[in-house]
DNA sequence: TCGTGTCGCGCC
DNA sequence: AAAGGGCGCGACACGA
């Protein structure tokens, strides 16, 4: 991957009411030839032609078309479906979203300019009613759309915006890096179509077998499965409430406080703490609700279609950089207790792989602290903290960083913060700073630039409103409260993000060379990238072709760390496993 | 009966 | 071992 910062052909596409527009664009977004109008069934050959008369073979890769677009996810379906790929492309309305708000480009036009159709979120997020319907009072006022003309008018012209983008980066502070985070987003884009349109593997008959080992065989609609209503049995006798709805917990507070237990909440981590003869079946209770709930044959139904988890992922849907999901899938959070149904192919391997300890890695090399750096090469991060000396345990080391990048000031984690202030200073005061930023409500900014928000007018007028004369305690304090809070938010965004954009990058170049040794063949056919999740990716690839995926995701890796940080003595590693079933990575 | 808010919990 | 960050979702609670 590169900055796209010189040499390349830029191909702006717009929607046109014959097709679409294409026009060829410089560097700086001038024109660079001719535009022309395609209709939109002729696109996909169009898109691929230019795809593969650039010279693949060539070192210079200057005659490779990036494809300019307002937004991937409305342009590139569709080339996938036709069976053509892209290489690269600029997302403008991601990328306008990093550059509005970014610090190294907050004196450009771009940033200065009103908001506009650009600062709108996607077509697909604004309310739509999922069952096509229309409130009666709707559409009053509607016109007829004219056929084809939907998104024409959502966003203006992608080659003014594309112009003042090129120009915003060109002055901002750190082009280089602002480029390369601008994309990596953009490939994020293509990777997050691409991983849709293959989908996960999943095979619904083994979701339903670990389904009905844990819960009992699938129960009439309504019905509760018999394991679930025999451990609901236990946890009724348990209370002596032969009537208690657990899932209701209001319901449930009342009969454990009627039973005796001092309890103000019935989360599971406060349940555990209480001795009763209630505890063991009501949490196992819990667990399997909520699988149920979450992932049961409901959720299998509504997501898995012929062999394939297809979740909508949300490139930058995170304030911080990583990725969301929407829809009924809750792609990010599937439970451990199911990835048993994920399930290469016949002929094919999952290559499951995590960056080990990543955050703190990231904070050592974003902090240049020589100290923690020093530990961050090791394979084994928080065994090198205790070997420094700074902790006595593997556990209070790990409890340690995570205290420092959350920002905890109680329990055990916040007793150990000075002597890992002491041992690791430049590392603690980078958090720590950011913290102090975002307690003054200002913003603070990831490695390649991508900056915090500034928090909402509530909480300014509070933070005003406690130094007012009328001031009292009362509020001084609750200010206080939001402050820390936003500072804690602001103190984690530094290292959430620029993990995201080390992530980003590394899927970013893993792509590439995903594509390098597919050769040919299609996307499907070869090693490709079918799920994400964070500090974690998974390839589904012919067997036979697994050891250069290894390879390629080793390298991936090393290539990230140097993207974002130069020269950094902190090393990345990853585990990486080669199974058939996801259950059997780590 | 509907929409919205809160809780609890899954993932990192 | 702590209760500190970021999400999305389902179920319940509640008011219109």
């Amino acid at each position: 991957m590169d900055a796209g910062q010189t040499g390349h052909v830029f191909i702006a596409l717009a929607s046109h009411p014959d097709g679409a527009l294409l026009s060829p664009l410089d560097d700086a977004g001038e024109p660079a030839g001719e535009a022309t109008v395609l209709a939109r069934a002729a696109l996909p050959a169009e898109v691929s032609r230019r795809e593969f008369t650039s010279d693949r073979s060539s070192k210079d890769a200057a005659d490779r078309p990036r494809w300019v677009w307002d937004d991937t996810t409305t342009w590139y379906p569709p080339l996938l479906a036709a069976g053509v790929r892209v290489e690269r492309c600029v997302d403008l309305r991601l990328s306008h979203a990093i550059l509005r708000n970014s610090e190294l480009t907050a004196q450009t036009p771009l940033a200065r300019a009103v908001r506009n159709g650009w600062d709108e979120p996607t077509p697909e997020d604004q309310a739509q009613p999922r069952d096509g319907s229309r409130g009666v009072d709707e559409g009053l006022f509607d016109l007829e759309p004219e056929p084809g003309s939907e998104r024409t008018s959502a966003l203006p012209d992608p080659v003014a915006e594309f112009r003042l983008q090129r120009e915003a980066v060109a002055a901002s502070d750190d082009p280089a890096r602002i480029g390369l985070l601008l994309a990596a987003e953009s490939a994020g884009a293509l990777v997050a179509a691409e991983m849709q349109f293959a989908g996960l593997p999943w095979r619904a008959e083994l979701h339903d077998r670990l389904l009905t080992e844990l819960l009992g065989p699938r129960p009439k609609p309504g019905e509760r499965p018999a394991k679930l209503a025999a451990v609901l049995e236990r946890v009724r006798d348990a209370l002596d409430a032969p009537e208690l709805n657990p899932d209701s917990p209001v319901e449930l507070m009342k009969t454990l406080q009627r039973a005796g237990l001092m309890i103000t909440s019935t989360r599971s981590w406060d349940i555990k703490k209480l001795r009763h003869p209630v505890v063991e079946p009501l949490l196992e209770y819990k667990k399997l609700a909520r699988l149920l709930s979450a992932n049961g044959w409901h959720w299998l139904d509504a997501n898995v279609r012929d062999g394939r988890f297809r979740p909508d992922y949300v490139v930058g849907g995170v304030v911080t950089g990583r990725w969301a999901s929407k829809g009924g899938g809750g792609a990010l959070q599937l439970p451990k207790q199911i990835r048993g149904a994920v399930v290469a192919d016949p002929g094919f391997k999952l290559v499951v792989a995590d960056a080990s300890q990543l955050e703190p890695r990231i904070l050592a090399a974003l902090s240049g602290d020589a100290a923690m750096a020093e530990a961050g090469r090791a394979k084994d991060m928080y065994a090198a903290i205790v070997a420094r000396g700074a902790v006595k345990t593997r556990d209070h080391a790990k409890v340690a960083m995570l205290g420092a990048m959350y920002g905890a000031t109680t329990g055990e984690s916040g007793r150990l913060m000075p002597a890992l202030a002491k041992a690791y200073p430049r590392a603690i005061g980078l958090v720590e700073n950011a913290a102090r930023a975002g307690e003054r409500g200002e913003v603070v900014t990831t490695r390649l630039g991508r900056s915090s928000p500034r928090p909402g007018a509530n909480w300014r007028e509070l933070q005003a409103a406690a130094y007012g004369e009328s001031s009292t305690d009362a509020d001084a304090s609750r200010a206080r409260g939001q402050a820390r809070s936003w500072g804690r938010f602001t103190r984690n965004f530094v290292v959430q993000g620029t993990a995201a954009e080390w992530a980003l990058c590394w899927m970013a170049t893993l792509r590439g060379a995903l594509r390098e040794l597919g050769g040919s063949a299609w996307l499907t056919d070869a090693p490709h990238l079918v799920f994400f999740l964070h500090d974690e990716l998974v390839v589904h690839s012919p067997a036979a072709m697994t050891d250069a995926v290894v390879a390629a995701i080793g390298s991936s890796a090393i290539e990230a760390g140097r993207l974002l940080f130069g020269s950094t003595p902190v090393e990345f590693p990853l585990s990486i496993a080669v199974v058939d079933s996801y259950a059997d990575a780590k």
